[in-house]
DNA sequence: TACGCGTGGGG
DNA sequence: TCCCCAAGCGT
């Protein structure tokens, strides 16, 4: 079953959220640094970090010229500090091969640190408007549902979903593009994981899962995220105290985040080889870049 | 393809 | 409480 373009592109023009990186003002920059920080990372705490980001570095030299810790600290607690790495250094390609200039041709932009298949062509789409099939979770489920009339999306598959979606769009560039923004917004806001509100649904009408009676998903389990005792809490852990301070800090201060010792120390070991941490001449350990 | 990678909010 | 989930990427 197809999508009327028509219809979800009226719809997000009356419920689609007025975001700061969706207003017309908004740079490609801009559209960049949302959709890192946006990586498994819900809206509402990106936003207020996103201001924050623009105004101190409006273009990608100005992050550039920015030191690694203070990258990490402007970061906060957004999560996976790595993105903000790979965007610093995203910003430095972006500074001297590209004339400062966010690259708008997906091949381009998949050359970049930490721009993959999802975030390049949602850069050509919502920066420059272009046309190009943009996947994400969000898309994937109202593509599961409303086309394929099952439950929800299974496992990823970047051939089949770039395809399946490659139908579904708009030949022009900028219905395409707003297609593509109304598509993830649909599963954002109403075609949700989670207790769909399919009264709502501007597509309720043509929905392929409606039609089936929607049926429960019957495709494989997804594998949980534990979080609890795991390497990841515990880098989480190191990093906040190098975030929480100006100077670097003898191990002993790293020491007391965490009870296991072994643990502890693998993870301090493999920030360092993230280059998420750095080790001073005199043994102490600091955010990188700083020292 | 499967896994590791942060953090916090809502049901 | 616990569990699920949130605009993915790199290996």
């Amino acid at each position: 079953m197809a999508i009327d373009p028509d219809i979800l592109i009226d719809w997000f023009a009356e419920q689609g959220r007025d975001l700061p990186w969706r207003r017309a003002e908004c740079t490609p920059w801009g559209v960049l640094v949302s959709e890192i920080m946006l990586q498994q990372t819900p809206v509402a705490r990106v936003r207020p970090v996103w201001e924050e980001w623009l105004e101190r570095w409006p273009r990608p030299s100005a992050l550039a010229a920015a030191a690694q810790g203070e990258v990490l600290r402007a970061w906060g607690k957004l999560g996976y500090p790595r993105r903000a790495l790979r965007l610093h250094a995203a910003a430095e390609v972006i500074a001297r091969d590209h004339g400062d200039v966010v690259p708008s041709d997906v091949d381009t932009l998949l050359a970049l640190p930490g721009i993959g298949v999802y975030t390049a062509r949602a850069v050509a789409a919502f920066g420059y408007g272009k046309r190009a099939p943009v996947v994400d979770t969000n898309v994937r489920r109202v593509v599961a549902r409303a086309v394929h009339g099952a439950g929800d999306a299974g496992p990823a598959s970047n051939t089949r979903d770039l395809a399946d979606v490659e139908e579904l769009l708009p030949d022009r560039d900028a219905p395409a593009a707003s297609f593509s923004a109304a598509l993830m917004e649909l599963g954002a806001l109403v075609c949700v994981a989670r207790g769909p509100r399919c009264a709502d649904c501007p597509l309720h009408a043509d929905c392929a899962w409606q039609h089936a009676g929607r049926p429960a998903y019957t495709g494989p389990a997804k594998p949980v995220q534990r979080f609890a005792g795991t390497d990841r809490q515990v880098r989480g852990l190191l990093l906040d105290v190098l975030r929480g301070t100006a100077e670097p800090v003898p191990k002993e201060r790293l020491d007391l985040v965490w009870s296991k010792a072994g643990q502890r120390d693998r993870c301090l070991d493999s920030l360092l080889v993230d280059g998420l941490v750095e080790q001073t001449p005199d043994g102490r350990f600091a955010l990188p870049g700083e020292y």
